[in-house]
DNA sequence: CTCGGTTTGTTCCCGCGTTCACAAACTCTT
DNA sequence: AAGAGTTTGTGAACGCGGGAACAAACCGAG
């Protein structure tokens, strides 16, 4: 239907202007300006005007966008409207809060399975799923149609669950494990690195409480 | 010599390096060539080479680097080589998930207490810390000189306790709930979304799936 | 000491993303 | 019906980051 592709920056705010339409829509609101949505969104509305322009003319100048109208196109855009089904390698503390998250199932994704290379834990009830056997995973993405995988196992387990992944027939991975992963052509991998987020706000925060850059003081 | 801002896009894979410096350092490999820790690190050596010239002339021409001494030499110029008190708001699934992270400790990031809205949880045992009441939050920023808030809580809290961490002080907050923080001038935010970072999955996954032009991919 | 091989640091260029500013288009009032 | 007031969609300018290519610098051999 969209005949341009999307640019990738725009794409990674899609949900979050998803996210702000759904708390419209709670609040009753039936249409927003663009400088209401952006400023929810926490963005500036040139941009958020510009990023729904990649996707088609759905607003009315002089009125706004209809909230319920933009939000189904915006699900449409993404992927929303068809069930997303996941499998969750590596049940550890992060593994656990993921298969319990409520913002997976409540936007079309649907955990299938929960898979842990630790067979002594298979059969263990993690919110309302049984462990199961790392070895079923070929056989749990060819009969749910699994496209989508989760790694939460530790870094050094990371690249082999992902080869099996792969071999399996999953193409887009979602990665917790601290470590780079190495995917053929033609595989998504988004890596969400909690440790670097962290270091991140360090190098910030280092910089606000010295004044002047300043270098050579060694300890 | 040249103490000039680093760019952002550079400060985001800094840690990155580390991690594939410590890999090598744990190899035993003394030096390295630009080629083979970009390679590491998953990115162009070209890239890689002009991050690490923001930092300064670490590299020696016709040998490579220093394992230890860039190592050392990134860490000190994110801020490692200090100590960083952290505080985590929500002990739900995620943020017991957090307060049990490894990555975190190992890396100079020392969380200092647990806060909990709900009061009957308060004294409950995770990850070594006891849960203690979210009233008691400016008191521990202040005794601990806390720099950096975490927040795991659902997202309709996660704007309160935003504004409790700003009043007490804290000026870097790493926020999990699903909602846009508004926050004063001075103060970091950065966002981890874990439903976002599916959809974009989604996004990619779909157009994979259409017969369209099959476009590039992130990895 | 000189020369060849190697690798870094840097420069240049290009493409993407952001922002401004404005024309186009719609509603409402008179 | 026409004009005033809004708000969207977009064209253009601009700045930042990525990648290739190259000069500078270092090592080792003879």
């Amino acid at each position: 239907m969209s005949p341009t592709r999307i640019p990738e920056a725009t794409v990674a705010r899609l949900p979050v202007y998803l996210r702000a339409l759904n708390s419209l829509l709670e609040a009753d609101t039936r249409t927003c300006s663009s400088e209401e949505l952006a400023s929810a969104a926490g963005v500036n509305s040139a941009k958020l005007r510009k990023d729904l322009s990649h996707l088609g003319s759905y607003g009315t100048r002089g009125v706004g966008y209809d909230v319920e109208y933009l939000r189904y196109q915006i699900s449409r855009e993404i992927g929303l409207t068809q069930d997303w089904p996941v499998v969750i390698v590596g049940i550890g503390n992060l593994g656990h809060a993921l298969a319990n998250y409520s913002g997976f199932s409540s936007r079309g994704f649907r955990t299938v399975a929960l898979l842990d290379a630790d067979d002594t834990r298979t059969g263990e009830l993690v919110a309302g799923l049984k462990i199961r056997s790392f070895g079923e995973l070929a056989a749990i993405v060819h009969e749910h149609g699994v496209a989508i995988g989760v790694i939460a196992t530790p870094a050094a387990a990371a690249q082999s669950v992902a080869d099996h992944m792969v071999a399996a027939g999953i193409r887009s991975i979602l990665n917790f494990a601290p470590t780079v992963l190495a995917v053929p052509e033609g595989v998504d991998v988004r890596m969400v690195d909690l440790s670097s987020e962290l270091q991140i706000l360090a190098y910030h925060e280092q910089r606000k409480a010295s004044p002047a850059a300043d270098d050579g003081v060694v300890a």
